[in-house]
DNA sequence: CAGGCTATGTCAACGGCGTTGACGGATGAC
DNA sequence: GTCATCCGTCAACGCCGTTGACATAGCCTG
């Protein structure tokens, strides 16, 4: 992997495309993400992102060095689309429960790019504001820091755990999950009682809460914890 | 996607390879495996398994539909080897972490695999037991049944999601990943302590831990909270 | 206005990918 | 021995990301 930055930001000759359509790195940027949205998570190839621009594949290249460039801006968009106009409340909790909620959207509307942005460091001003923030409100809280870095990793990581597994199940072809749906039912159907007591006996609920994420209770657990220890601090 | 189960398991007429390989559903599996262990997560393709195999390409599709199909029979190969041999305690806190651990492990064993798989079902019998195992230590331990199926969800959810998040990580070209690290340090050594003075007061902390998986810290807090909601129903 | 420089869009090509359909040699049944 | 069938092989299709050579538009200098 070589440098990031790619062609110095100062462009000035600009030559419009052949159908006459000028280009940019922004532009390209909501290109691709508007190519997710409305044509699914594998839609976006370069290919196809040149014909969706009006230019030729390889113009994109003059943007960014790869696709994998190009997705490290895409996710420091999505975070930046996350955090915009939040406003801390002075209440932890609420903060923090907001924060979470707001990631797990933003990268929801865009399954594709949380998968495989999610684990990645952009270090642009996006990410970079949204720690800050995190860890604002934590010490603020009153966490020691030592314990408010390992909140904020475990916060963090789980926030983008969940969204990458949830926004990977909505980036599923629909026969698919559909497919994967039919099989759990059709397997837990098939159970008998006396060699899998404990899914017989809850099966109504499993299937029941199958398709809503367990982001929101596993982020309440979360917060609860990280209450208690604070609670115990003092 | 149509489907599973493919050429029906009664095959009774194998002929070798040109190069003399006997194939099989399992052979091709354990291929797989260790050719995404020794040659890393994007050595998975048809062409160079079957190269690995000593066969041709297509010669895989007479036993899976499509590399979907392949990915799904090496997902519950996987929580095999994450459930194999273990046993309850009767500890349901010990129980869970174990579970917790030994899904977090196995999966990172295989980065690739973890990444493609964690979030599908494949309804075979590993994980089907697993399922049974992890909704037995709960309800054993006293939670009524709605609660012990959301603290399910979130811990299934959850494990699988730093699996994922942590697996690609190790996914990533070396190169790829020291370019992240450093672009994380050199992004802190440039912050302003006056615009972030909260990543700057806990620098040296945040880049301590960087490197480690934050998923045991966020396990014991899911399980201290579910404690505590036993707890509390009593 | 002329000429050149260079940024940047275009083109053609490379090698790799998943997948498919036709082919035919080997295998087991009788 | 004959025959049907399984299954490995081959060749091909249409995608993909990426690259290097080329051409041309826009700006700067004079």
């Amino acid at each position: 992997m070589s440098e990031r930055v790619v062609p110095e930001p100062r462009r000035r000759r600009r030559r419009p495309t052949k159908q006459g359509v000028v280009l940019s790195q922004e532009l390209i940027i909501d290109t691709a993400l508007r190519l997710i949205e409305q044509h699914g998570a594998e839609a976006l190839t370069v290919r196809r992102l040149g014909a969706a621009l009006g230019a030729d594949p390889s113009a994109v290249y003059r943007y960014f060095h790869s696709t994998d460039d190009l997705l490290l801006a895409i996710a420091d968009e999505l975070i930046g689309l996350a955090q915009a106009d939040w406003r801390a409340t002075g209440d932890w909790r609420a903060d923090l429960r907001a924060i979470g909620l707001r990631i797990h959207s933003a990268y929801l509307a865009h399954p594709q790019a949380a998968v495989l942005a999610a684990h990645r460091t952009t270090g642009r001003t996006h990410e970079t504001a949204a720690v800050e923030a995190i860890l604002s409100v934590l010490r603020t809280a009153g966490f020691p820091d030592q314990e408010a870095v390992r909140i904020y990793h475990a916060f963090v990581d789980q926030s983008l755990g969940f969204a990458a597994l949830d926004a990977a199940a909505l980036a599923l072809p629909a026969a698919a999950a559909t497919a994967d749906l039919r099989v759990w039912q059709s397997s837990y159907a098939r159970l008998d009682a006396t060699t899998h007591p404990h899914i017989a006996a809850t099966a109504h609920l499993l299937t029941a809460d199958m398709r809503s994420s367990g982001y929101p209770y596993a982020l309440d657990l979360l917060i609860d914890a990280a209450g208690a220890r604070l609670a115990a601090l003092r």
